[in-house]
DNA sequence: GACACGCGTCACGTGACGCGTTACACTATT
DNA sequence: AATAGTGTAACGCGTCACGTGACGCGTGTC
């Protein structure tokens, strides 16, 4: 059991709402609605992204990033930790039973 | 216009599809249903994939995972990639009227 | 030659989800 | 009091990953 294979953090990792909403918005300023029409998205996609009902798409990680300066690639990260966080709590104990194939 | 912001690459990322069938399911030699099998779910899923008409999954990426003993994160990666592609060709435009936000 | 078997693929239905539109309180400014 | 702006709820739409079942095709084996 290698500290290395220890993936499956305990913690849920950040999701980007969490992101969004704790450090994004403080520092720009920025209410739902702003952001919304900033980004070009309906307020309903922000207001359920920072509430964390709703997963960060690839469009959505291209408008954030532009507008924050960053990757898209960062948004995406943060929402594939958590999604893998996810299915890792749903499929543990068939993943459990897959056994690792051996080079034919 | 720096080299380093060239983000999206003029060619279309590999596909996980492309990945799995041209290293993996030769050097495994695996067969459609025999990697179905082993990765405990339907054949149809594993023909989609390699024909890429279908996204791997954040559960998808657990079982392949697991049977290769590669990272989850090795085929969502490539999966990212390919969607942020994609998604720039989307909206590109749109994306080019999108201001980045001064800190207030 | 007929028959069974395994292969990749197609067709259908289902549930989940990102998204926009519309409508609803609630607050604040005039 | 009336108007404007806020966050949020409800509804419908389109897309997509997934399983199930069925098809056509090749490779055997009796």
């Amino acid at each position: 059991m290698s500290i290395l294979n220890t993936r499956p953090t305990e913690r849920r990792p950040i999701h980007p709402g969490e992101m969004l909403r704790e450090e994004f918005v403080p520092e720009y300023s920025l209410s739902v609605t702003t952001l919304a029409e900033a980004a070009g998205v309906s307020r309903q996609s922000i207001n359920e992204l920072l509430r964390e009902r709703r997963a960060v798409s690839p469009e959505m990680a291209l408008r954030l990033g532009k507008l924050f300066g960053t990757t898209p690639e960062f948004w995406l990260n943060l929402q594939r930790n958590v999604d893998l966080w996810d299915a890792t709590r749903g499929l543990k104990k068939e993943i459990a039973h897959i056994e690792p194939l051996q080079v034919a």
